[in-house]
DNA sequence: GCAGATTACGTGCAGGCTGTATGGACATCA
DNA sequence: TGATGTCCATACAGCCTGCACGTAATCTGC
C-alpha cells in the first residue's frame, strides 16, 4: 500500500509542497531574514494558520526548504558526474567541477551556503549533507581508495576539508565580477589540490584492514 | 599629541567603544538573532538612541563586533606562528594548527563563522577577512612560492580554497564529541593536504614514514 | 564669554513580524 | 449518525527594530 494517501494525509502532504516550494523560492532569492511568513504563505496559497499546523517554526519550514535543495542539487552533481565517471579520480575532477557549475546560481548558493549554517546550526546543517554532498565525497573517496588511487587514510575528515574547499569555491564564482574567469581560476586550483592529494608517493597502498 | 580627541569624540568612542564589547559578548553567546538591541545597550550601560547615533543599524553594529574579533584572532595567530616559524612550509602548518586551536572556543565559531555570512553577506565577510586571516594566508603562500617550496601559481584561489578548509575544520573541532580526537584527525588530514600541495613534482620526495 | 550651531544621547511611538489560542469545517470511525 | 480527531482560518498578544522628536552638553565665531 505505498502511500495509504487518506484525504486528511493527501490534504497535509499538498499544503507542505506547496509551502516548501514557495518557501524555497522566497528564501533563495531574499534570504531568510529578508521574507515573512504571510508573504510565503500568499504565495503558496494558504495561510498561517496552516503553514503553523504543518511546521514548528519559520527554521522548521527553511529547514525542510534546505532538505528539498540539497536533494536537487546532489541529484544534479551525481547524474552529471555519472555521465563522465570513468575512474574515482576523474570523478572527483567532474565532481568538483560540476559542483562550481551547479552553484553558479547565486540563489542556492545564498540558501544553502549563507543561511543555512546560521539559521539552522552546524551540526544541522552537515546533518542534511551527510545525506547529500558530503555523502557522495565520503564515497568517492573510498572508492579512490579501494582502487589504489589514495593513500589509505580516514575519509571523513579529508571529505569535509574537501566540502569547505568546494563551499568557498563555489561562493567565489558566484560573487566574482568576471565568473567564468574565476571558474576557471577555481577549477585549476582545486585540480592541483587533488592530484597532490592523489599522488601515489612511490608507494601503492593496495589495501589495507578496516 | 596627536589625537587632539575632543570631548566629543572621546564621548564618543567610548561608548561606541562599550557597545562593541558588549554586543561582541553577546552575539558570541547566543548568535546575532538570539540577543536584542534592548538587552545590548543595557550590558554596555547606554540606551538604544546612543547604540542608533552611532551605528546604522543591528547589522552596522555586528559588522563591528566581528571586525573586533576578526582582529583579535589575527593577532593571536600570528604570535603563535611567528614563535615557530622557520620558513614558509613550517608557517603554513603551524598556522593551520594554531587556526584550529584558538577556534576551540565555540563562541568565536558562532559569531565569526556561522553568523558572519549571513548577516553581513559573503563579500563584506571575505571584505573583512582580507584584512585578516585571509591576507595571512595569501602573504605565506607568496612567500612559500619565492621561497621555491610551492609551485608558481595564482594565490588568492588558493589562499581561499584553504581557508575553506581550515574553517570546515574548525568547525568540525568546535562540534566533536571528542574535539581533542578531532583536532589531532583534522590536522593531520590539513597536513596531508598541504604535503601533496609542496611536494614539487620532479624533485623525489624524500620518505614520509606511513 | 556669550549666542547660535552642532554633536551626542534619552524617550516615546508606529509598524512589522512571530507564535499561539480559539473556533469552525471536514474526514474518519464507532 | 453522532463523536472525535485532523486540518486549517483568524484574531490577538508580545517582542523587536528603526525613526521622530526633545534635551543637554560641547564647539565655534565674535
Amino acid at each position: 500500500m505505498e502511500s495509504t494517501s487518506s484525504k486528511h494525509a493527501q490534504r497535509s502532504q499538498a499544503t507542505r509542497a506547496a509551502l516548501v516550494t514557495a518557501a524555497r523560492q522566497l528564501f533563495a532569492e531574499r534570504g531568510y531574514a529578508g521574507v515573512g511568513t504571510e508573504e510565503i504563505v500568499r504565495a503558496a496559497g494558504v495561510t498561517r494558520g496552516a503553514l503553523y499546523h504543518q511546521f514548528r517554526d519559520k527554521a522548521d519550514l527553511f529547514d525542510a526548504a534546505v532538505q528539498a535543495v540539497e536533494a536537487e542539487v546532489t541529484q544534479r552533481i551525481a547524474t552529471q558526474v555519472l555521465a563522465t565517471a570513468a575512474d574515482p579520480v576523474q570523478a572527483l575532477q567532474a565532481g568538483a567541477r560540476a559542483f562550481l557549475d551547479i552553484f553558479a546560481e547565486p540563489e542556492l548558493e545564498r540558501i544553502l551556503l549563507l543561511d543555512a549554517p546560521g539559521v539552522l546550526g552546524w551540526q544541522r546543517w552537515r546533518e542534511i549533507g551527510a545525506d547529500h554532498g558530503l555523502g557522495v565525497i565520503t564515497a568517492t573517496l573510498e572508492a579512490a581508495i579501494a582502487a589504489g588511487a589514495l593513500a589509505s587514510q580516514p575519509v571523513r575528515p579529508l571529505a569535509h576539508l574537501l566540502l569547505g574547499a568546494l563551499d568557498e569555491a563555489a561562493l567565489m564564482v558566484a560573487h566574482a565580477e568576471d565568473p567564468e574567469a574565476t571558474r576557471a581560476e577555481m577549477a585549476a586550483a582545486l585540480e592541483r589540490l587533488l592530484e597532490g592529494l592523489l599522488a601515489p608517493r612511490g608507494t601503492e597502498t593496495s589495501d589495507s584492514a578496516p
